[in-house]
RNA sequence: GGUGGAGUGGCCGAGAGGCGAGGCAACGGCCUGCAAAGCCGUCCACACGGGUUCGAAUCCCGUCUCCACCUCCA
């Protein structure tokens, strides 16, 4: 079976094609770094990792990520103004603050992520062949901006699916020298005195957002690429926008548009302006464990929306324990190594529009299977499920194992080591009791170490501890 | 007004005409000195009203409720 992905363009799942056998280009619109970044901003980060690594990992596509960075805007300018820090500070430091944020939840790198700042001549060569080509013009205001003409393409509104007619001009749109209120400015002459501007034959100015997304996939994937993903929000007007400038500068563009749903608080759409956004450092400070923080909120489709609350990053915590529980009781056996093997039920979810959900059920099915191989005393069967379990486990980005997580490749520090030792001399004594069959001192220990947060659980091999 | 989604068990969350996703919680059993972990089992759900069909959560008609985008957005 091939791999099937739904388009938003034409709104059908339908076979993924690679435009270069065995590769994949992928372009995912990144942050706009006004601020720090909210958990809601990491769904496409995760969304559209899980699917670069299956690309590779199930498909062996060689797979090049593009994801950008949109480091001058309106909001950045007016923000760090207000924070009264250079512009370009404002915004190093959030980037800064995105990327901790990506790394901390395990997204890979993408194999480059370009700043618009660092494009505006690939933007203004696109200006120019728009303007040359009639889909675009220099506002006869004098102000140096310059529009995107939508009367002049009359594709405009295939991405969405609707007719120009039916569009509603924002209430307050200011027409300022626009031929249509729909036309959106590729290029923002600068105000007076504006400091984040550039020179242009129309007069110093910055670029509009859409335009430098076009520009950047140009440069980096070519005229035309296999997937063009982001936001569900970004739809309209950006990623119509972006189409109808590429596609009328004679780019074919992206082959398939894929975009994912957002996380919600109490059903609403988690957003700073609504005032319900969770900054991802604070709840990684409040002691929320990244693992399960990917897990609640990359297990659900990337279609779907996925509620946040509290208790389901403790659910998740839960389930993810089970997973880690196997891992651990098969030992050393479920340590990467060699090629990934993937059960045929988890091939067919991911491969089916990325059903992750269904692909997660693959991995508990396996967890259990491999629970009962074990307790059966079948190692070689166990080792095998746990095998399947990593490499599953690898795709989604929830390996526990993976030293991107921390804790497996960082040595224990001295009071780690230090509270281990006494915990096992308590252990100790507590087996010295047990095996008196002196079971009242042997749970007085128990007790004792559970009120310290002490899990005691006993194992053929032993017992051992762990945090409650 | 236009466009696109959603409503599923105690909770989360898949599925898209028959064959009970999965997780979390709860309860019962096995195992255990007792627990924990694990395994087995129980809890047979699909907003509402009609219809089609041998059979509908799934298709059709109607209704209700909610969310989102329509030039700031992941």
């Amino acid at each position: 079976m091939s791999l099937r992905l739904h388009d938003t363009a034409t709104g059908q799942v339908r076979p993924f094609a690679p435009l270069v056998p065995g590769e994949a280009s992928i372009y995912l619109c990144g942050a706009t770094v006004q601020a720090p970044p909210h958990i809601g901003h990491l769904r496409s980060g995760i969304a559209f990792d899980v699917l670069a690594r299956w690309l590779e990992a199930g498909h062996g596509l060689r797979v090049t990520l593009i994801r950008n960075v949109t480091d001058v805007d309106d909001k950045i300018l007016a923000r760090s103004a207000e924070a009264g820090v250079p512009w370009w500070a404002w915004a190093a430091v959030n980037e800064q603050a995105f990327t901790r944020a990506y790394d901390a939840l395990g997204v890979r790198r993408p194999t480059y992520e370009p700043r618009a700042t660092g494009h505006v001549t690939e933007m203004l060569e696109l200006v120019d062949e728009l303007v040359d080509a009639g889909h675009a013009y220099p506002a006869p205001d004098g102000s140096g901006d310059v529009y995107f003409d939508v009367r002049s393409w009359p594709e405009y509104g295939a991405l969405t699916h609707q007719a120009l007619a039916d569009m509603e001009p924002a209430a307050d749109a200011d027409p300022r020298g626009k031929r249509d209120p729909r036309d959106f400015a590729l290029w923002k002459g600068a105000k007076d005195g504006e400091e984040a501007s550039w020179p242009a034959r129309w007069g110093r100015g910055r670029p509009g957002w859409h335009l430098e997304c076009s520009a950047m996939v140009r440069r980096y994937l070519g005229r035309e690429l296999d997937i063009h993903a982001g936001g569900l929000d970004l739809r309209f007007p950006h990623h119509e926008n972006e189409q109808a400038q590429s596609r009328a500068a004679g780019d074919p563009f992206a082959r398939t548009w894929l975009h994912n749903g957002w996380v919600t608080v109490k059903g609403e759409k988690m957003s700073k302006s609504l005032g319900n956004s969770l900054v991802v450092d604070s709840v990684l400070a409040s002691g929320a464990r990244p693992l399960a923080l990917r897990y609640a909120l990359g297990t659900a489709h990337y279609r779907s929306m996925v509620e946040y609350a509290p208790e389901h990053l403790e659910e998740a915590g839960r389930a993810l324990e089970r997973v880690e529980g196997f891992l651990r009781r098969v030992g050393p056996a479920s340590a990467p190594g060699g090629e990934p093997v993937f059960p045929e039920a988890f091939r067919a979810a991911l491969d089916d529009d990325l059903a992750v959900p269904a692909a997660v059920a693959v991995v508990h099915d396996c967890v259990r299977s491999g629970n009962t191989a074990l307790e059966a005393g079948d190692g070689e069967a166990a080792g095998w499920h746990a095998r399947e379990v990593v490499s599953m486990l690898d795709v989604l980005g929830l390996n526990p194992l993976d030293p991107r997580w921390g804790a497996a490749s960082t040595s224990a520090t001295r009071a780690e080591v230090a509270v281990d030792a006494l915990v096992q001399a308590e252990l100790d004594r507590r087996q010295e009791a047990r095996a008196a069959r002196d079971f009242a001192s042997a749970d007085a220990v128990r007790d004792r170490l559970a009120a310290l947060g002490v899990a005691v659980e006993d194992t053929p091999a032993g017992a051992r501890w762990s945090w409650a």
